[in-house]
DNA sequence: GCGACAG
DNA sequence: ATCTTGTCGC
């Protein structure tokens, strides 16, 4: 699958603030979603050196949670990672992976934040946006906003606030665990994309998705 | 100046 | 993200 628009990726920081800000314009923070049979889940590792990494999407049967189809690609970092502009080091290597996948998914999990982030932009949103796809931002510490603890049991939640402004929810995807920090990345609404992350989480604090993604790269950046 | 800071 | 030992628990 391939991007619905282009935009240089070898920018400065600078540049990459106006295009973020320009882009943000773009996200659509509601329910536009069809019918969701496949969802990918992706995550991104680094080298030694961490001027490589790999990337990978993986994506499940949104039935039975079965991995359907796996894409693993290396590529070279082409922007430092700076809080805040996250997707500009991790979407190059992404949309590679993206490309050589065949099943389309319907909805794609991002490991880190959608809105929930200074600028509403997070990497679940611009990889939305760009290839005009359903996204989710889930991420496993939180980067942006205020918020209380949420109840102890599982699909219990507490709003992520910014200036009266709720950006995402403080999600407690198993009893007794740690929460996940969920905000909407493009075409859906935080409530479906919680219940999703809920179903995704049968067993362990992350997502199947997450952490098929993060299995897939971590195993080959082993073999390197 | 001081703290915060996705992966 | 990544660098790292032992340890508690199913």
């Amino acid at each position: 699958m391939k991007p619905v628009f282009e935009h240089p990726w070898n920018l400065n920081e600078a540049e990459a603030l106006v295009l973020q800000q320009q882009l943000a314009k773009k996200v659509i923070a509601q329910d536009a979603l069809s019918d969701i049979k496949y969802i990918a889940g992706c995550d991104v590792a680094y080298d030694d050196k961490n001027d490589l990494q790999i990337a990978a999407v993986v994506v499940l049967d949104s039935g039975t949670l079965d991995v359907v189809e796996t894409s693993v690609v290396q590529d070279v970092s082409h922007f430092p990672y700076i809080p805040g502009l996250f997707s500009f080091r991790e979407l190059p290597s992404l949309a590679k992976a993206l490309d050589a996948i065949k099943t389309i998914p319907d909805l794609i999990v991002c490991d880190g934040q959608g809105i929930a982030h200074p600028r509403r932009f997070g990497l679940a949103c611009h990889l939305g946006v760009l290839f005009d796809i359903p996204t989710i931002g889930c991420g496993k510490t939180r980067l942006h906003g205020q918020s209380v603890v949420p109840g102890l049991k599982r699909g219990d939640h507490a709003p992520l606030i910014d200036n009266e402004e709720i950006i995402g929810n403080v999600l407690r995807t198993q009893g007794n665990v740690k929460p996940v920090y969920v905000s909407v990345g493009h075409k859906i609404s935080l409530k479906t994309a919680c219940d999703w992350i809920i179903k995704l989480s049968p067993n362990y604090r992350l997502p199947e998705t997450t952490r098929h993604a993060d299995h897939a790269v971590r195993m080959a950046l082993k073999r390197e």
